[in-house]
DNA sequence: GATATAATGTTACATTATAACATAACATAT
DNA sequence: ATATGTTATGTTATAATGTAACATTATATC
């Protein structure tokens, strides 16, 4: 909870090109081996299916690109494998839209920021030494202990204002 | 979205006691008066149950109630009533758990900050000057048009905590 | 009162998520 | 290697949350 990404504090954490789903892919297997928990095949598809996304999908459409692929699968099926992926930090849930999406840093726990575009959907990770910390400071004057801290943030992404913009 | 609540930056906005009810009910009526709106009877139903929940409350939880009290509803009953109640800042609709909870201050327009204990539901909203601000200076950086910011906190509260300590 | 608008009633259904129990795969010790 | 316990998956059914669509009623305005 308390560790957090090296980024930059501009810097964003874009969602994974196909290049980079293979490194995210490999840490995945390497972050379980060291935890000593079996990262299955379902568990892999299903971390690929987040990964290669480029926004965050919801279950129901994990759902059925498991089965396009063949595979045997119904509502637990994906929901398992949601699970235990988000309690290994390698995807996170927005509350706001129920989606998912890869983790861009599984390797070290952290709190995140998402920015949620209300016209396109697209998500990015921002990562903040400012925000989390405010929080915590908050939260600790009401003597509360926070576990996690849910932050998500609805609006326009700069490629959608400026659409607007040009539409007016 | 700019404008925050008066409180002081350590006290909380807890849930309004059964005489703080009317109070809210008289700032609903009057806020709907000002902006030419109709506070209907289901409106009121609604908005007074959210009110004399000691704890934020589903929408299945609100329709059971409205019917206990021999109104006729369905779902859409109660969602349209929510809706309204959200547009107009007299209710917040706490997105990882699906509750909806009275505003402390529908006054003023102003995003606010949720702790929610894990262990027994008790949830308040703290008004602080940072957090939000804070959020608005990240999502500047990447060029982000916020709307709205939904910023949950889940956690033990400081009476769990002490039971938590007390059983050990 | 006639007409337009807003609100509610009602039925049906979509979406998201979980319970419960059976089976299969894997790990470990004997 | 096999018996045994544990973990993961398959499968069916259902719970919980939310919305679409259209009919009816109430309200406001002319």
């Amino acid at each position: 909870m308390t560790e957090h990404c090296p980024h930059s504090e501009t810097a964003s954490c874009t969602l994974p090109s196909s290049e980079q789903v293979k490194v995210l892919l490999d840490q995945a297997v390497s972050l379980c081996e060291q935890r000593n928990l079996r990262f299955t095949e379902l568990r892999k598809q299903v971390l690929e299916l987040v990964c290669r996304a480029d926004q965050p999908v919801g279950a129901y459409q994990l759902l059925d690109e498991l089965r396009e692929q063949g595979r045997s699968a119904a509502p637990p099926t994906v929901y398992r494998a949601l699970d235990f992926l988000l309690e290994q930090g390698l995807v996170h849930r927005l509350a706001t839209n129920n989606t998912y999406l890869a983790c861009a840093h599984p390797q070290k726990p952290h709190a995140a920021v998402f920015l949620v575009c209300s016209q396109c959907g697209q998500t990015q990770e921002v990562h903040t030494r400012g925000v989390i910390e405010v929080v915590k400071q908050q939260a600790e004057k009401f003597d509360f202990r926070v576990t996690h801290a849910s932050v998500e943030v609805a609006g326009l992404c700069h490629s959608c204002q400026s659409q607007k913009e040009g539409a007016q």
